[in-house]
DNA sequence: GACCAGGCACATC
DNA sequence: GATGTGCATGGT
């Protein structure tokens, strides 16, 4: 049974490393800049350029309204791919503004499948990054998806190696109870397990998970 | 110095 | 529809 797997995988997990109290983020608006700032980019990385955003008292969607890309864009430097996430980051407060007056709250009534698809209509903004806004900042019961969590479910054969987003999100949603804070901290022991085990050249000794079942070798990453 | 990191859009075939 | 490439800094 499928949903016994992901329970006890979750439980080993908690188990071995325990919460990991995700979002790391004082407010929405500020795991919402997380989000994007982290595309393919180490965390320490974004937490630089949330710092710099902060001295500059720049971490809300009003400040960033008539600020220069370019200007942006020095502040989150640090981050990686600065232009193109510093575009990413005022499509976001565009959108914000031209449809909810510039207010995250007024987000709260919407739907939440119409609420992802209008944010996924965004340019820059793609399933994860989606995803993470609205469980994260906006507390959707919504399962975010990453390269870790695709590698360990690949790895211990819930899935297809071919499987797209969609299809692995779905696995998790449609076998685990709609739980906001499950799926806070399961995504989170994902990431925190794909870390330290699951990448190249990553032994898998001392994994939480080493003695499930698994159908691939730790070489496939 | 090579390799990697909590993606995404776009070009080309 | 599948595959390849640019975007960029900072840690290991």
């Amino acid at each position: 049974m499928l949903n016994r797997k992901l329970t006890q995988i979750y439980e080993l997990l908690l188990e071995c490393f325990g919460p990991q109290h995700w979002w790391p983020g004082d407010t929405p608006f500020e795991i919402i800049t997380g989000a994007i700032l982290t595309q393919n980019t180490n965390w320490t990385n974004v937490e630089k350029a949330i710092a710099n955003l902060n001295s500059a008292d720049l971490l809300a969607p009003e400040k960033l309204r008539n600020l220069e890309i370019s200007d942006l864009a020095e502040h989150i430097r640090p981050a990686g791919y600065f232009n193109i996430k510093a575009r990413r980051l005022k499509n976001f407060v565009d959108w914000l503004f031209e449809n909810y007056g510039g207010d995250l709250t007024r987000l709260e009534h919407i739907g939440a499948e119409r609420l992802r698809s209008e944010i996924l209509g965004i340019k820059g903004i793609g399933p994860e990054t989606a995803d993470s806004i609205l469980l994260y900042a906006l507390g959707r019961e919504v399962f975010v998806v990453d390269t870790y969590t695709s590698r360990v479910a690949v790895r211990h054969g819930l899935i297809e190696p071919e499987h797209d987003y969609e299809q692995l999100q779905e696995l998790f949603q449609s076998n685990l109870p709609a739980d906001r804070a499950l799926y806070n901290e399961y995504h989170a022991l994902l990431v925190r397990v794909g870390k330290q085990f699951c990448r190249p050249a990553a032994r898998c000794s001392g994994c939480p998970l080493e003695e499930l079942p698994h159908t691939l070798e730790p070489d496939y990453f």
